[in-house]
DNA sequence: CGGTATGATTTCTG
DNA sequence: CAGAAATCATACCG
C-alpha cells in the first residue's frame, strides 16, 4: 500500500511540478481587480441562490467533470500524506495504549467467577467448586447452591447478551463509518490511515462502555456472592445423634484426638456432614476442652462411662479407624508431635479417664 | 431477651 | 497446609 501511495506520489509531483499552469487553472479568476471581484461574487452567490434550480443532472455533471479531473488524485494523494505526516503521525505515537490494569483485573475476576471465559460447563463447575471447597458442600448447602448458580447463571446471560448487543453495535456504526469516509474520500482527500484511526477511535469508546458493563456485572456478582456467603454462615447444630458420634470418637482418643483423614471421612459419612465439618468440630473441640477442662472433664466422664457400656461395634469403629491395634493413642498423629500433644491431654485428665487407647481395654475388661 | 453453646471463618504459626 | 487461637454470627434455652 505504502509502495502504491509513493507511485501515486511520486507521479503527482512530476505532473505537478512542471506544469505550474496547472495551478492557474484550479485559481479563482479575478483576485486582482476589486469590481470584478465584486462582479464574480455576485455572481457566486447568484449561482448558490439557483443551485436548488439546477437539476440533478446538472449537478451529478459537475461533481463527475470535478471527480475526473485528471488532477484530482494526484492533489489528494499529496494531501494524504501531507496530512499522515502531521496529524496522524503526531496521534499516532499515543496509539500504543498498554494494556488497562483495571480492565484486566475485571476480566480476571469475571473468568475466575466464570461470568466470562468457558461457557456453562466449566464456568460454573469452576464456580460451584469455589464455593464447594470453602463450605465443605454438603446436603443442604447444595439447594444454595443450585440457587446461586441459577443466579450467576442469570448474570452471566445478561453479561452476554449485552456484550454482543454492544459489539454488534460497535461493527455496524464501525462500518458505517468507514463507508462514509470511504464515500467521502472521493471529494475530500482521506488517507487509509486516517480510517483507520477512526477505527480505532470507535474501539476506544465501545471498550469505555464495554468496561462499565464488566464492571457492573463484577458488582451483581459480588453483591450475590456476598449474600450467599452470609447465607452460609446460617449455620444449624449438627444432629444429636452426630455429636454423639464425634464426642465419642473425641473423648475415645483424648490422648491424640486429631482424626486421620480417613476417620474424618468415617464420621462424616456417619454424622452426615462434610469432611471440613468434620475438621472444624475437632478444631472447636480441641481448643474449647483445652479452655474449659474442669467441665469437659464431667464431659469425659460421661463418654468414659458410655464407652464402656458401648455395644463391640464401638470397639470394631475404632478398631478401624485406629489400625494400630489396641493402646494406639499414639497411631495415627495429624502433626508430628502427636506424643507430646498426646501427653498434654493425658496430663489433663489422667486421673479421671483412662484415655481413649486404654479404653478399649478398659472396655475390654469391664466385659 | 440475654446469656451460653456451637458451627464457621479469619488470622497466625511452624 | 494443618492446626491453634481469636473472633464472628447464629442457634438454643431458661
Amino acid at each position: 500500500m505504502d509502495d502504491q501511495q509513493r507511485l501515486m506520489h511520486s507521479q503527482a509531483m512530476a505532473s505537478v511540478v512542471p506544469q505550474p499552469g496547472a495551478y492557474d487553472a484550479m485559481q479563482q479568476p479575478g483576485v486582482g481587480d476589486p469590481d470584478q471581484r465584486k462582479q464574480e461574487i455576485g455572481d457566486v452567490l447568484q449561482q448558490i441562490m439557483t443551485i436548488t434550480d439546477q437539476s440533478l443532472d446538472e449537478a451529478q455533471a459537475r461533481k463527475h467533470t470535478l471527480n475526473c479531473h485528471r488532477m484530482k488524485p494526484a492533489l489528494f494523494s499529496v494531501l494524504c500524506e501531507i496530512k499522515e505526516k502531521t496529524v496522524l503521525s503526531i496521534r499516532n505515537t499515543q496509539e500504543e495504549e498498554p494494556p488497562d490494569p483495571q480492565l484486566m483485573r475485571l476480566d480476571n475476576m469475571l473468568i475466575a467467577e466464570g461470568v466470562a471465559g468457558p461457557e456453562k460447563g466449566g464456568g460454573s463447575s469452576a464456580a460451584a467448586s469455589a464455593t464447594a471447597a470453602a463450605s465443605g458442600g454438603q446436603p443442604e448447602s447444595a439447594i444454595e447452591h443450585s440457587d446461586y448458580r441459577a443466579k450467576l447463571a442469570q448474570i452471566r446471560q445478561i453479561y452476554h447478551t449485552e456484550l454482543e448487543k454492544y459489539e454488534q453495535a460497535c461493527n455496524e456504526f464501525t462500518t458505517h463509518v468507514v463507508n462514509l469516509l470511504r464515500e467521502q474520500s472521493r471529494t475530500r482527500p482521506i488517507a487509509p490511515k486516517e480510517i483507520e484511526r477512526m477505527v480505532a477511535i470507535i474501539r476506544k469508546k465501545f471498550s469505555a462502555i464495554e468496561m462499565q458493563l464488566k464492571q457492573s456485572t463484577c458488582e451483581a456478582v459480588m453483591i450475590l456472592r456476598s449474600r450467599f456467603l452470609d447465607a452460609r454462615r446460617k449455620r444449624r447444630n449438627f444432629t444429636k445423634n452426630g455429636t454423639e458420634l464425634l464426642n465419642e470418637y473425641f473423648y475415645s482418643h483424648l490422648s491424640n484426638p486429631y482424626p486421620s483423614e480417613e476417620a474424618k471421612e468415617e464420621l462424616a459419612r456417619k454424622c452426615g456432614i462434610s469432611v471440613s465439618q468434620v475438621s472444624n468440630w475437632f478444631g472447636n473441640k480441641r481448643i474449647r476442652y483445652k479452655k474449659n477442662i474442669g467441665k469437659a472433664q464431667e464431659e469425659a466422664n460421661l463418654y468414659a462411662a458410655k464407652a464402656a457400656s458401648a455395644a463391640s461395634a464401638q470397639q470394631l469403629v475404632q478398631a478401624v479407624s485406629d489400625p494400630s491395634s489396641p493402646g494406639s493413642g499414639y497411631g495415627l498423629p495429624s502433626q508430628g508431635m502427636g506424643g507430646q500433644q498426646g501427653g498434654m491431654y493425658m496430663s489433663l485428665n489422667g486421673d479421671n479417664y483412662q484415655g481413649g487407647d486404654n479404653s478399649v481395654g478398659a472396655n475390654v475388661q469391664s466385659q
